[in-house]
DNA sequence: GTGAAAGCGCTAACAA
DNA sequence: TTGTTAGCGCTTTCAC
């Protein structure tokens, strides 16, 4: 009988069609498990991320989702909340349930995380972050040069004073990361650091301690686009025009960006791509047995409307 | 060695150790699939989502996941694009891999996947729709009353000449409800249809639409916030303002709804607690054998800036 | 082309 | 408390 649901065609049809009646009338179904322990895959892998809230993870695990499945590869998603004691018992979850790889996020995690992926030899994937030298793989973008790339465009349009707002810095290597690729610019600009939640209200409380604050900005520079929202909101709702008052950077590149009036000017990070280079990563590795070498991708700047150019004088 | 996993305290220390370190040394890893066979436990549920770009299931995903993994549940997500027939296949692929149940978005279906459910006596169930004669179980809201307490809202403010702005028809159930909705309000309104994709660029060509069209409307009602987002976002653009000139209603309640300028008039639609009862639903189900009872939740009018009253006379 | 049997890695039940 | 074994449901192999 196992020969007529995976070869039918080295079976006779009179047998097969004998055997194909049974399985209706006995209402067989084969088990899953016990393919597995004979063919030793479960066809399916595990991603952590830390929310689903913001729409830059929707659209990797979309991405991923997508090309996972092209290579019959089903895909189990786990939300970190950007705790690392969560990924770790997550990623335990995941591979007790016969995960084949795992994609995480960052390169801030648990000892209990890089025990696990090590003791199981289990391919692992780090995403949204390049580091060469890093002990998994990364398939991501360089944050550094992310931030740098719209500080430089911000520094070129005039702006010298210029308010940054950012998520968490607590176990978040990519916010820390962008950070520090605020140093790489070489221009004089005295900038105001902001921290606030990766959401649509952080960014508008953000946007309200700017206007408060004791020294003015020309433009604000935002990590998230989503936060970049929220700040444009809350300037429309006190009235400050964007750009003419207040210029406005994002980072990310959500499809609302594209569409907010003002449009936004941000750096549009290829999730989708990367996304598509995670699958196929973790894919070649499970099937190969072979280390996926890393995969950068260039974060692209993309001017609209949101910022403009300092009077100069 | 069983024992030394599964019951410790069955076992002298002694004994343990000397288990534990032979575990550690021959870098044992128990097989996910061989206890899978004796349990016959897999301990994940299969969701099939229409999207993940479209933040409100993002949330129900978001909650769902939560929920289930206090059952000790892990998620499988996969994307159906409201075709019918992805729908079904990604579903077989969900079976083959072992899982316990299914989640799955309205009740539109491949023959194929009603089929499959059936052989395989697989719990699943029916989420974003209400119906008690289903054959699924659904857990969700009742489309038609979202729709009707809208536009039971935007008739009491006086409007007469609406426009409808929803996402396509085609095998969407969801929408088709919304719509059927609309027919329950006793009110003497004019309504113009505008369909387009459910996404802000979607939003932004239906609110060009209206303002091209023929006959003037004094408000807009969405079939979805993402819809209104891109509706308002268009408005700005041409300088039409919302509720002064036009009044912009949503349905879904996203976060960016409560913080835009102005904030927007919508029907919360309770996908975080969907995505929680249909959690509890579907590993009740799976532990007890037992079939649970549809969950009907209330959508929830909520009032903000962006619909206003038609002057009277 | 078909039937029979070994064996995958566990758990559970049984002796010792 | 511990060692041993049957058997879960499949795939693969080996005779026929």
């Amino acid at each position: 009988m196992s020969r007529v649901l995976n070869a039918p065609d080295a079976v006779s049809p009179k047998t097969r069609e004998k055997v194909e009646a049974a399985i209706r009338t006995l209402r067989f179904v084969p088990s899953a498990a016990a393919r597995a322990i004979n063919s030793g895959r479960t066809r399916f892998v595990g991603a952590l991320v830390p929310t689903l809230d913001n729409a830059i993870f929707a659209r990797f695990l979309a991405a991923l989702e997508h090309k996972l499945a092209e290579r019959r590869l089903s895909l189990v998603v786990a939300t970190t909340h950007n705790d690392p004691a969560i990924e770790a018992e997550k990623a335990k979850t995941l591979v007790d349930i016969g995960a084949e790889g795992l994609i995480v996020s960052g390169i801030t995690h648990d000892p209990a995380l890089d025990d696990l992926i090590e003791r199981c030899q289990l391919p692992a994937i780090a995403t949204s972050y390049h580091d060469p030298d890093y002990h998994l793989p990364t398939v991501g973008y360089d944050n550094a040069a992310a931030t740098a790339l719209a500080l430089d465009y911000l520094a070129g349009q005039g702006h010298r004073d210029i308010a940054v707002v950012h998520g968490p810095l607590a176990n978040n290597d990519r916010t820390r990361a962008r950070l520090a690729g605020l140093d790489q610019v070489d221009r004089a600009v005295a900038l105001q650091f902001f921290e606030t939640e990766i959401a649509i209200p952080g960014g508008c409380r953000a946007a309200s301690a700017v206007l408060a604050a004791h020294r003015r900005v020309s433009a604000i520079l935002c990590f998230s686009d989503v936060l970049a929202l929220g700040v444009l909101f809350e300037m429309q709702r006190n009235a400050v025009r964007v750009p003419d008052d207040l210029s406005l950077m994002g980072i990310d590149d959500l499809a609302a960006s594209a569409h907010s009036e003002p449009g936004l000017t941000t750096v549009h990070l290829p999730v989708s791509r990367m996304g598509e280079a995670s699958a196929t990563a973790i894919a070649g590795w499970i099937e190969t047995k072979e280390r996926p070498a890393p995969v950068l991708l260039a974060p692209d700047r993309i001017i609209r409307g949101s910022t403009g150019a300092v009077a100069s004088g």
